[in-house]
DNA sequence: GCAAAAGTGTTTGGGATACACCCATGC
DNA sequence: GCATGGGTGTATCCCAAACACTTTTGC
């Protein structure tokens, strides 16, 4: 059967924000645009999403694409985000953009995308439609998330160290927290177990590893911070 | 400039998940569908949303048009959920539905409008489409809503009783509150304020009437529960 | 021994929870 | 005077916040 469609529709199209930590820094995965509009901007990797294929399909297609980024592979956590559709936000005509964001560590993109790069979101170089807004609209999400699920494990190693996961933490929320509380607190959470294993590097003494429990999103029993 | 599109997009729809409080209980509109696919049962208001719009415009105008329901002027809250878009969700081909969750009061509907009619949230009747999900996934939303801002004042009227006020959480959130401990934290909240003017109504003593300092969403000072 | 990060406890204040009775009114 | 909902206070417990020194290692 077919749609008797009185309406012609908007363009669709998905677009990614990809998160990753760097030197304890929170930066975003961008793709300098080869194309007019925008052409020389820095953007979100995103593109056309097709009939048939669903936004997380049609994200993960262009992601690909775009930025030589395999999304299931390297992204231990994703989900929608926003739907923007201002009218006047790409110069081409009506397109409205579902968004998604993405957590991973050491994200990795084949060396032939010269034009992929990884920025800090506190010092993002110009950038091409909304894709600012959708930048600090991301950002945000992703602190509140921190504070009330389990989701920093998306930006850490299978073991890590009771400081790694504090400065994951620290670089999200763009604040210091206290070490003694922090770990109180986190512990408690019953999240985390230890290992037997310990991390020794540098000249100083060394630091016991830790497991989380579970690497899929799920909520936190008390809300942290 | 024309966009050079190399994919026919997924139909684009919008659809509204409208809740009030009726004698305690959360309560959402629906349309009886008149035609096929899913003639006869219920579902949410909504229709295509054509280029040109944004999807906000759109939603204001499916729900005059399916529910004879003015948004802006009935709903005093009002924001994007979530985009469902798997590809079966409509037999009759591929539509991304942007959704919307809206609070009101006494939102009313014209005479004419026969086949709209309001739910309880916990007494649904047999759903069209994915609706079911989507008013499961408003609701979770919305009581999450209720507890970090001040979004309740949607469904009161601007003068209100600490009981009325209560009754919108209780019937939200589906649970009993012990009243002194819930004013004691929703006064030291600092949200509303007491006006001199007391509802008397019933035999026994009269209430005291609050106002909200502020009808536009804010997030509150200490999360709420 | 010294530089560097890991690891560890206690005190204090504030908010969450639990809980029961008197007040003002209409009839 | 009685039925109905409005209105109020206290004690306890747990958690958040503040805060500084010792331990283990490599060189």
């Amino acid at each position: 059967m077919k749609y008797t469609q009185p309406y012609t529709p908007p363009t669709l199209v998905v677009d990614a924000v990809i998160f990753q930590i760097v030197n304890n820094q929170l930066q975003v995965v961008l793709i300098e645009r080869a194309a007019d509009p925008f052409k020389g901007m820095w953007a979100l990797p995103g593109g056309y999403n097709a009939v048939g294929e669903t936004t997380r399909d049609a994200l993960q297609r262009v992601v690909q694409e775009k930025a030589g980024i395999n999304l299931s592979a390297d992204l231990s956590y994703v989900e929608q985000l926003y739907t923007f559709d201002t009218v006047a936000r790409d110069p081409r005509g009506h397109a409205v953009s579902v968004t998604y964001m993405g957590c991973g560590r050491n994200v990795e993109w084949s060396k032939s995308e010269a034009h992929t790069a990884s920025f800090p979101v506190d010092n993002l170089p110009k950038l091409a439609y909304d894709h600012a807004d959708i930048i600090q609209y991301a950002h945000k999400r992703l602190a509140a998330k921190l504070t009330y699920t389990n989701a920093v494990y998306a930006f850490l190693p299978k073991r890590f160290t009771l400081s790694e996961l504090q400065a994951a933490y620290q670089s999200v929320l763009g604040r210091e927290l206290d070490k003694r509380n922090f770990r109180k607190k986190f512990l408690s959470l019953g999240l985390i177990h230890e290992t037997d294993e310990m991390k020794r590097e540098g000249a100083h003494r060394p630091a016991r590893l830790y497991e989380f429990n579970a690497t899929e999103l799920e909520a936190l029993s008390r809300s942290f911070d």
